[in-house]
DNA sequence: AAGACTATCAACCGCTGACAG
DNA sequence: GCTGTCAGCGGTTGATAGTCT
């Protein structure tokens, strides 16, 4: 009917500092998840839906600005492959970034092109060189054990894990307690992948710089006709 | 210097699934 | 079981900045 047209007109566009801070203010009182009262407790006219999105996208602490890793593309590639277009899921591996983030860089990078599928593969060779550059330097990001260790040990494995990749800025996926692989070529060497497991059953990879040297060394020479361009292509320094 | 093109990012829209009544 | 509400997700768009010709 129309005379109950209770229809509110929201505010769209552009977020002020005044509404940034109404927004962060209400979340602070009441937590998030109480999304669709935002309107009532505060002078924003903002939907819920809008207010959400402003604050896990921007205003959600701990919130990392600025160009993605080598390492994180890398990450988002290998991804990509596993879970395809499952931005909130990818994220999760990825603290400090959102769906939003990583969506936008997927599209910017690796959108249908054959270009973009070339840049795909420079992304990944760069980012197995840094992961070489990383091992050589003993005072680097210091994991002591291997995957292959913590099955070892498994009461601590998961957390261990977790706690070392969140220092290092990005998790493994682990789905029903299995590693998955970011192996860096999935896509272009899928029959190789299975090969990554060690002799006892346990997953090994690029990302564990102890053990894998030679098969890191292995996937470099797969990319020996792709040359890693500067930063000025990338974005960020190699 | 100016226009064209490209990259980046913030924000909106529509859909889906969970959940309460 | 049905319905309505809401949060969350993925796709898309539009504005702006940066780069190229």
């Amino acid at each position: 009917m129309g005379s109950l047209a209770t229809e509110k007109e929201w505010k769209k566009g552009p977020w002020t500092g005044e509404e940034d801070k109404l927004l962060t203010e209400y979340v602070t009182l009441y937590g998030e998840g109480k999304w669709s009262s935002v309107a009532n407790h505060t002078a924003l006219n903002r939907s819920g839906k809008s207010c959400r999105l402003r604050w896990v996208n921007y205003l959600r602490p701990g919130l990392k600005k600025g160009q993605l890793t080598p390492l994180e593309a890398g990450i988002i590639i290998e991804l990509h492959a596993i879970f395809g277009n499952k931005w909130s899921t990818i994220a999760k591996y990825l603290p400090g970034r959102t769906d939003n983030d990583i969506k936008n860089y997927w599209r910017t990078h690796f959108g249908k092109s054959e270009k973009s599928k070339h840049k795909k593969l420079q992304i990944q060779k760069a980012c197995v060189l840094q992961q070489l550059k990383h091992k050589q330097q003993p005072q680097g990001y210091g994991i002591e054990s291997t995957p292959h260790e913590e099955t070892k040990n498994e009461t601590t494995s998961f957390e261990t894990q977790n706690n070392k990749q969140q220092e290092m800025g990005f998790m493994f996926p682990i789905i029903e307690d299995q590693h998955i692989v970011p192996s860096l070529l999935h896509d272009e060497f899928s029959s190789t992948w299975p090969d990554t497991r060690a002799d006892d059953g346990s997953w090994f990879n690029l990302w564990d710089f102890d053990e894998q040297q030679i098969f890191a060394d292995y996937y470099v020479n797969q990319f020996d006709d792709c040359v890693v361009p500067s930063q000025a292509t990338f974005g960020f320094n190699i």
